[in-house]
DNA sequence: CATCTACTACTAAAATATTCATAATATCAC
DNA sequence: GTGATATTATGAATATTTTAGTAGTAGATG
């Protein structure tokens, strides 16, 4: 289990160092919300706890962002004067919370316990389609299938909003960031590898006509 | 607006009734989380106050329950002794919080504020034809019928106008957006096509002789 | 450097929108 | 009511828009 530790106070990242290496967990840290990104994203990290005030990119913002690169649980860090901040992150995903200062024991009940909860949730299971969310896997008929990142993460976005019709411009501006001045027909190429991928499933991504598309279950 | 409290207290109870009334809102009750699912089963509830710490069957669970029978927003209640509750809540799907003792005031605040992000009214239900705005679709007696965006955009904008009889020009500049050049009359056939996908429920659509069109309801 | 991925441009195909001619219907003057 | 007139409904042809598919290039990754 590898779990980051983001915080830019060096005592905190320490205390929980101390008690994570006790409870046998592989520590990593890193001291503002981009680095966490970036670890995100090229590591295979199991749960993350992330201070909310923090230089560079602050923690809502940096769970969200994770959140979208990976759906990995988040505990959140924050101090006590902070507490308003607690009911903004009802909509961003958070999996736990606790307020500084903490007991470390304390942290480690939560950190087994979002574990525990998220081993049975991590899965989307359609018939014989199964995406392990931790895993990164999706599996037709048993067999892996490869999808590239922004295929799983177009699936995994669709999936999430099931039913739903979802437009381009939706799925840019929460899968490419915000940086993405392109073309809106990019998703068309992707949605279309998506479509070849899912094999038998290639028909639960439904075209809305002048919308976009959509992940529907009847 | 009927809103369903859910406290084994009846000095909390109370109080919210007071306000809720004042507020102009439909005021339920009851006292463990038992009946609380029985009363969302069978009721048409919009809104449930839930309390963690009840006899029987406890707020967390309750709310579980709840959710999956029927997506209503939910606001947990809780003694600010029980922080540790806070957490694992946060998968439930509850949409806010707050701990006693609160100011009414604040609660009601936030009762509005869950409504209105709630109040995406994402469905029009009127006997078995069934509109979900949501994944844009249209359905009768259960069957979902194929509209292109035009018809319904149409349909949409004369059911959220219903009774009412809109001009062809009023829904040319309402749903074309860029000024059109061309013909009223493309309006006919799209009311043509329109009734005909709707079948048992062609005549919803009454023409106004010399206005335009209406979507009545008697 | 080799490979995989993301993106773009272009073409084909499908779906949708519009126009137009004509039939049907309502409205109104008488 | 009747007929003249205006308005709407319908069917079919045509135009337009949108999406799917193809292929190639740029860019990232390892």
């Amino acid at each position: 289990m590898n779990i980051l530790v983001v915080d830019d106070e060096d005592l905190i990242r320490n205390v929980i160092k101390e008690y994570l290496t006790i409870e046998g967990y592989n520590y990593l840290e890193v001291s503002d919300g981009l680095e966490a990104i970036d670890m995100v994203r090229n590591n295979n990290i199991d749960l993350v706890i992330l201070d909310i005030m923090m230089p560079n990119l602050d923690g809502m913002s940096a769970c969200k962002e994770i959140k979208a690169i990976k759906n990995i649980p988040v505990i959140m860090l924050s101090a006590r004067s902070e507490e308003f901040d607690k009911l903004s992150g009802f909509n961003l995903g958070i999996d736990d919370y606790i307020t500084k200062p903490f007991s470390p024991k304390e942290l480690m009940a939560r950190i087994k316990a979002v574990l525990k909860r998220n081993d049975v949730t991590d899965m989307f299971v359609y018939e014989d389609l199964v995406i392990d969310y931790k895993g990164h896997t999706v599996s037709v008929e048993g067999k892996e299938i490869s999808l590239t990142p922004k295929e799983y993460n177009i699936l995994c976005y669709l999936i999430k909003n099931k039913n739903i019709a979802i437009s381009r411009e939706n799925i840019l501006s929460n899968l490419w960031g915000y940086s993405f001045f392109g073309d809106d027909r990019t998703i068309d190429t992707h949605i279309k590898k998506l479509r070849n991928n899912l094999g038998k499933y290639r028909n639960l991504i439904q075209t809305v006509h002048g919308v976009g598309y959509k992940f529907e279950l009847k």
